[in-house]
Formats: C-alpha cells, sequence, structure tokens
DNA sequence: GATGAATGAGGTTTCATTCAT
DNA sequence: AATGAATGAAACCTCATTCAT
C-alpha cells in the first residue's frame, strides 16, 4: 500500500535525500544568502556528511538551480491555479476576480518570505544565467497576466486599445514592489492592504473600458 | 580660483584619489558582481597598489557602502530635479508632465544600465544592512511620487480619496519593472515604448478625477 | 571436463571476476595512470558495483601489485621462454639468434604499449616499494640476459674476460630505450629498426671473440 | 659591489624566494614523489605560508614545470660542457676521452640521485605533456650523442657505416640503465664500475674501425 | 602615504574506504 | 556475496587584510 510501489525502498530513500538537500539548501540561501553559504552548512543542517552532497548534486551551483526550479515551479504552480481564465461574465464579477488575485499574490510571499527573498534578492547575483531565469520568470508572470486580460479584452470589459503584453507587466511590477515591501514590512497589514487596494483601483479603473456604461464607472472594492 | 581654496593640495588629491577609488569599484562591482570582484581589481583598475585601497577604506564592505552613496545620491537627485512638484496648471499639463517624467525615468536607467544593475541584482545579496538601504530607497522613491501626487490632489487633478503614499509605491513597481525590462532588453525600444505607454495610461486615466470631464467616479477601498 | 574439478563453481567464478578485476585495473591504470584512476572506474568497466572491489582487493595499491605481479609474470614468460638458452652452435647462429630476439624484445612491446607505460611511467611513482619492484625486474632482465651470454661464453663465442652480468644489464638499458622510443613514436618503423640494427651492431661486434677469427682486442678500463 | 646593481633589493628577495620554492618543492617531489606531497608540505619546508606559494607559482603543475626547467638545465649543461666535441686526435685518446666521460656520467646522477629519481621516477607519471618533455630530453641526449659520435666519424676512429643517431640513443639507454641501477645500489661502487666498463668496452669495440689496425668484421641487419 | 609581499582562514571538491542492506 | 550510499580526510586554491619597507 505505498505510495510509489514501482520504486523500490532504496530509490524512495534517495529521492527523499534528494528533496531534502533542496529543501535544506533553500532554507540555508534564503536566511544567510548563497555566497554565504557553504556546503557544509546544508550537510550540518541535515546532519549528514558534505561528501554526501556531493552524491546527489554536481556542485554548488546545481543545487541552486534545483532550488530555483522547485520555487519557481511552486510559484508557478500557484499563478497558473489561481489565474484560471475562464472568465468573469460581468464586469462586477471581473472586478470580484481581480480582488481576489490581488489578495492571493499578497498571500504567496506572505507565506513564504523566505522564497520571495532567494528570488529577488539573492538569485540575481549569481552569474548571467541565473539572472536570466529570473527575468525570465518575471517575464512570463507578465505574458500570463496579459492572456488574463486577453480574455478580459474579448469580453468587452477592458479598453479596446488596451495593449495587454505591456499592461501584463506593468501589473507584475507593482506585484514585485508589493513583495519587496512586504519582507521588508512583514507584520505592517494595514499597508500591504493599502497598496493592495491602491494597485486595484490603479487596475480596475485605468484599463475597464467605460464606453460600456458611457458616463459612469463607479468601482468599489 | 580654485573650488576649495580651503583645502590643501595634498588634501585635495586625496579626495580626489577617494572619488576614484568609489567609481572604479562601481565599474567593477557592476560589471562582474561584488562578490566576484576583488579589491586587487579596483586597484588594478586605477594603477594603484591594492595596499592603498586600505589606506582609504576600511574594508571590502565599506566601500561598497560609498559605492551605493554615491549611486543613491545621483538616482535621488535626478528624481528630485525631474520631479519638482512645482506643478502643472490643468489636466492637459499634468498628462504632458506626467509622459514626460515617465520617458525621463527609463533615460536614468537607460543611461546607467550599470548603476541599474547594481543595485537592482547585487546590492541585495550582501547583507540585511544593505538590503535595507535599498528597501529604504524604494520607499524613498514611493513617498517623492507620493509628495509629487499630493500637488496634484490638492490642485483637484486626482480623485479626492486618492491613497496617494500606497500608489506612489506602485508607481516605484511600474519604474523598477521598467528598469527590469531594460536590463534585459536593452536594445528593444519599441517594447520599452510600449511599457512606458501602458504605465502612462494606467496612471493617467486611473488616477485622474474624472468628475472634472464627465460624471463621478467613486472609488472606495 | 573442467580444468580444475576440485574447485568449486562459486569458487571458479570468483577467482574468474577476481582476475577480470585485475584485468580492468590494468586497463585502467595504463590509460589513465595509477593516480588518475578511481575504484570506480575499474568496477564501472566491469559493471560491477565498486564495493564488491573491496571483497576482493585489500585496497587500490594492493590491485596494483596483483596487476604488475601479472604484468611481471607475463613479461618474465615472454622473455625466458624467447632466450632458451638451449644455443647457438656458431658465431653465425648466434647472430641469427641475436637479431630474432632483438626483433622480439621489441615486438613485446610493440604488442603491449600500455603494459609498457605502466610499468616504464607508472609503477615507479607509486613507492620506494613498487619502484624496487620494477629496479629487481630490471635487474632479473639483466641477469636473465647474463645468463643466455654465459652460454656463449662456454662455447668462446664472446671474449673470455667478458663481464657477462654487467654487460646483461646494458643490454637491459638498451631494451628498455627501445620500448621508450617506441612508446614515443610507435609509428616510426624505420627509427626502431635503425635502433634495431644499431643495438645488435653494438652487442655482436661489441662482444664477439674476435681471436676467432682475427687479431686481438683488449681493452682495459 | 653588488652582484646584480640593476636589481632593487626587493626584487633580489623575490627572485630568490623564487628559487627557494623550486629547489624546496625539488626536494619535496623527488623524496616523496609528486602526487604525495602537499604544497602546504613545499611551505612549510620553507617556513612560509602556503598562500605565498601561490604568490610566486600558478598552481601545483606549474611548480613542477620549473623544477624540471631547472633540473633539465643542469643536466643539459652539465653533457654539454663534458661532451665538448672538440675531439679526440687518435683512437687511444678516444678511448680515454670515452672512459672520462663514463665516469663523468655516472657522477652527474651520483652526486643528484634526488634529481634522477625526480625525472625518472617522477616526472613520467604526471600528464602526458610531461611525460612528453622527459622524452624530448632523452631524444635530445641521444642526438647530442651523435653529434659528438659524428665528429669521431669524421675523423675515422669509427666504422664509416655507423649509424650515430640509432646508436646515440642507444647509449643513452645504457646510461639510463646505469643511473637507475645507481639509485637502487648507491654503494656498490663496484658494480657501478663493472657497468661503466661494460658499457665502455661495448662502445669501443662496438663501434670502433676494426679496419684501422686488424682484419674485417662486416655484420649486416 | 603608498606599496605589494605575506598570510591563512575558508571554501570547494574528490575519492578511498566502510558498512548496512 | 554484492552493492552503493555515506563519510570525511585531504588537497587545491582564492583573496581580504596586515604590515614592513
Amino acid at each position: 500500500m505505498s505510495e510509489s510501489p514501482s520504486l523500490s525502498r532504496a530509490e524512495r530513500n534517495r529521492l527523499q535525500l534528494r528533496a531534502d538537500i533542496i529543501q535544506a539548501a533553500f532554507i540555508e540561501f534564503s536566511a544567510r544568502g548563497y555566497h554565504q553559504t557553504a556546503i557544509a552548512d546544508i550537510a550540518k543542517r541535515l546532519g549528514i556528511g558534505h561528501g554526501t552532497f556531493y552524491r546527489h548534486f554536481e556542485n554548488k551551483r546545481d543545487i541552486l538551480d534545483h532550488v530555483i526550479d522547485d520555487v519557481s515551479a511552486k510559484i508557478m504552480a500557484t499563478l497558473v491555479a489561481e489565474n484560471a481564465p475562464s472568465a468573469a461574465a460581468s464586469l462586477a464579477e471581473y472586478r470580484e476576480q481581480c480582488a481576489r488575485i490581488a489578495k492571493r499574490l499578497v498571500g504567496i510571499f506572505a507565506e513564504n518570505p523566505a522564497m520571495a527573498r532567494l528570488m529577488l534578492f539573492e538569485a540575481t547575483s549569481i552569474d548571467q544565467q541565473m539572472t536570466d531565469r529570473m527575468m525570465n520568470l518575471l517575464d512570463w508572470g507578465g505574458k500570463l497576466v496579459a492572456a488574463y486580460m486577453s480574455n478580459g479584452l474579448k469580453l468587452g470589459f477592458f479598453r479596446a486599445d488596451l495593449d495587454v503584453e505591456a499592461t501584463g507587466h506593468a501589473i507584475v511590477g507593482m506585484i514585485l514592489i508589493s513583495a519587496l515591501r512586504f519582507l521588508t514590512h512583514p507584520d505592517d497589514k494595514q499597508e500591504q492592504q493599502r497598496l493592495a487596494n491602491a494597485i486595484q483601483l490603479l487596475l480596475v479603473d485605468g484599463v475597464a473600458n467605460r464606453t460600456l456604461s458611457s458616463t459612469a464607472t463607479t468601482p468599489s472594492s
């Protein structure tokens, strides 16, 4: 009745240790930084010999790639899940959705400050390749948001001339600053809420297609 | 006729060397990164002995502080100068101003990609103190934008209920992503223009007080 | 009908594996050198676990001893077989024999350059004991040649005052340089032939008893 | 009144330390072997920090090259000096010269057993490039001897059909074995003498032109 | 004041060997 | 008996910092 009957016990142990090392590396890297972390620190945290590390990963740079793989996957999964572009049927519904997503976005980083710290603060200072990965992730985020907005565009919620892709990137910028501010003031819930609201107002009033209702636009959170 | 007649020639030389070291360190740090730069690299660039470095700065961490001081001052000066909140007299003028500033903001980083790289990619991965400095700079940026908007608010260009501070931070986020995208695609002028436009549209249409030209828009958080 | 009916099948397997390990170690050691070869390389070549290695040999140094045992035995066997001191009946026959042996000696190394490489280049850099073994092998070679020459001396082909043992060593030196040169220029058949001829001329004319055919030659130290 | 007035004191110290490191490395490498020697061993012998080593040499492989440079130069200088092919005027003189050189050759290694050990036992097991250097040195030796013999050939002391180059290599082989035997039995002066004599006999009687003094001996390949 | 030689802490990586399965 | 995961000693190399000249 084991979870993966096709894997031998040894294989499962191996995979478990691999995962453990990735997690330990994640903790160390995000806590003290990549350069300040020695392989020995990671090994010590797990109570394994540091030679063992090299049985599972090529070198220090290699483990970072895997840590970032993991974290990227988590972030992307969360965002994709939240942004199911199945759609809103009305402007009101769209606003509702927008608020929900904004809240969720803050949540992702709120629940994983270390993750944010690693990606925003550490990952860009390793080498060009890793910096590129991070930039690609931001780019992907912008495109995801753009895809989501394209839907709204078709439904007529947005200005017909809206540049969804560029706007998507702008939105990612606001998400980014939210994450950064959260990292700096993790306990100032009020400030977080204010920022979320401000972003929401920018979004809704800025991109809403006013011709739908002609004169009035009366959004509310 | 010297600028500082009170300084002896030796003293002026000393200060000049100090400034040269800071500049050389800036170039090296932003080109190859803080951790990948050796003190000897900085000294070699100037053609001085690397022992000399230690007559002017405490240690490697110390010079970074001074480099960041310098760069921060430059950025802050540019932003303050550009954002002189003396003000627009009409909405049209405000829009004009807004476009000008947006263009100028991209310009700051366009002219100093190394500066942007250093602050965005490197400075956050040194230690908590330096990360805090960067966060404070962003915070300062948000507040500057907020101050600028407060002016517009008083003049009635913006919604009366506008949360200028939060919105200021959101705007900084969009500036941030612009800078990041510029670093990644420095030659794609079209994309840069599109992003600038998208941001401008968000700003103007999102924060403009519609009661000036049409019926009311009264959002609330 | 097995060769050793007294050995159980398991025992035969064990001995076979032992021999396989020795052979694999020989290949690896001679190809990449003792220090550059890891136990895992040897095991991988055989498709066995590297832990298995330690069931058959004490340690890395141990396997080298066995590899050298093997190679030494092969070389000694070849030389002994070729040099059957049964003897020549005339000077002409001796010359004939001499040419044959010279050619055969080159052949040993020509067919086994890896063997030569291992013994000449690698084995002497392990430790004193292994160096001694190599030196003993050379010594043995000199004595073998000496024994062979003693026969010729008795038959009156050589100068009566010939120091067969010392001369034997000198001859081994020439064999040695032949092997080294062959390793360096394995394809220059002409050079190999010239060297073989030069050695042969030194040998025959140098050690031949000239009183048989001409006036005396009386060297002194 | 300093030896090199053009060199500053610092420069002289630097060169002296460089030379000291080379010498210390030579001692360590020849005593315990290249692979068994750590940079720390070399530094400890000199009482310097091991980081200092890296101020003067790129890496471990680099210092070996310089050690071998040094030793090669010494050997080559000695051989060239001894073999001034200015020449013998008579066969007797040639024999005399031959004996002198033979004695001297043994002497080179007798005085520097460590040097011989390093070149014969260690240097060939590092990598292909170093092995090639050693082989080239042997080749050079053979050619030097050949040049020396060419002189004798012109003077009519040797058989007209003598292959001086191949014979030169053969002679180097005998020098080689002498060195090896000396390293193994450094105190057995008698054996050394016997080998030197045997080689001399091979040389003189083997290559001497017998038509000068007696009837012919005409071997063929 | 400038210099750069010297230092050694600190980090990465390899691999022979052990031992539980 | 075979395996290969785990281990940690050991070696290389870098570079921030000190200090005598």
